[in-house]
DNA sequence: TGATTGGTTCGGAATATTACGAACCAAACG
DNA sequence: CGTTTGGTTCGTAATATTCCGAACCAATCA
């Protein structure tokens, strides 16, 4: 196993389970991380994959969908040589961000719930919940949020002069 | 269905993809959640989750495996309360943080790789690849770190004073 | 035009996941 | 002791995931 080899396997490991997808369709990703701006051709993902050409065709095809993946051509070339979508990691941000929404969300609604609840109780009565932590954890959330959003957006700048 | 059954199922979908977990192993969860220091018992989950007793069991039992819940019971009373563990969020921070810091990892590994391969590139070639943006988002992890560590030890504090 | 290149599509096969029911068991109850 | 309560275990059905091979196709090459 090359050096290589080593870090596409690492790396796949870690998107497949950061993404959930398929093993293959991670490994394809890893491959294009280290692939950079020149990308991969279908044959060399085939090839240093050890996959299936139908299994790296769907694969290719769904992450396309997904917009995770994009192709570029050259002329004289019949082939494609695929790369990350340019923002793909402005891209993966966003779903970050909207995953954190969306858990600030659920406290919010938990917390409401719990008041609810602890406010039924009989007097005298221990309550049954805990509040606090709710909003450490919704400042976590937004503390967060912030330094992502810093980021995106640098990130997003510095893409427009390209 | 009751605004709780409705929370448990928002929640449960939330935990499933967030934790990786079975849908009932998630709902379980969910349920132990909004149901508190005084627990859910094996009958109630069964009832409230519709599924069947050999399934809430197994769960239970993976889940304990886990170390994500645990139980107490009741003198003079055969039934099992089942609760999250009392270090459930701190827990599931101690995963988040590991998460980052084997991102932090990779993206150091990236980032030698592909200084290797841009150094062997023939002068005047353009480079195949764009570091800067790694020293962004490392930037970006340390921060995040570092607000999960204050937020996990300022938990930890209050929890040793229960 | 026939063969080669660069892929796509479709129908499984292998495997993994998830939940279920029936049978079982141990403790307590009457 | 027999029965009820509170659960556990095991075999398996249903379904989902993941990948493969064979057949196919469209563009280019010789």
């Amino acid at each position: 196993m090359t050096k290589k080899e080593k870090l596409i396997e690492k790396l796949g490991v870690h998107i497949e389970s950061k993404d959930q997808l398929a093993p293959l369709a991670a490994r394809i990703l890893a491959t294009l991380i280290l692939s950079g701006k020149k990308g991969s051709t279908f044959e060399s993902l085939v090839s240093e994959l050890g996959a299936s050409k139908s299994t790296i065709s769907t694969h290719l095809t769904t992450l396309q969908a997904a917009n995770r993946i994009t192709y570029h051509t050259k002329c004289g070339d019949r082939k494609k040589y695929f790369t990350l979508v340019p923002d793909a990691m402005i891209n993966s941000m966003s779903v970050m961000l909207k995953n954190w929404k969306n858990e600030s969300d659920l406290h919010l609604e938990i917390m409401e719930y719990k008041k609810g609840v602890n406010a039924e109780l009989p007097e005298g009565c221990t309550e049954i919940f805990d509040l606090e932590f709710h909003n450490d954890y919704l400042e976590f959330l937004s503390q967060a949020t912030a330094s992502m959003e810093k980021l995106q957006k640098k990130l997003t700048e510095k893409h427009k002069n390209d």
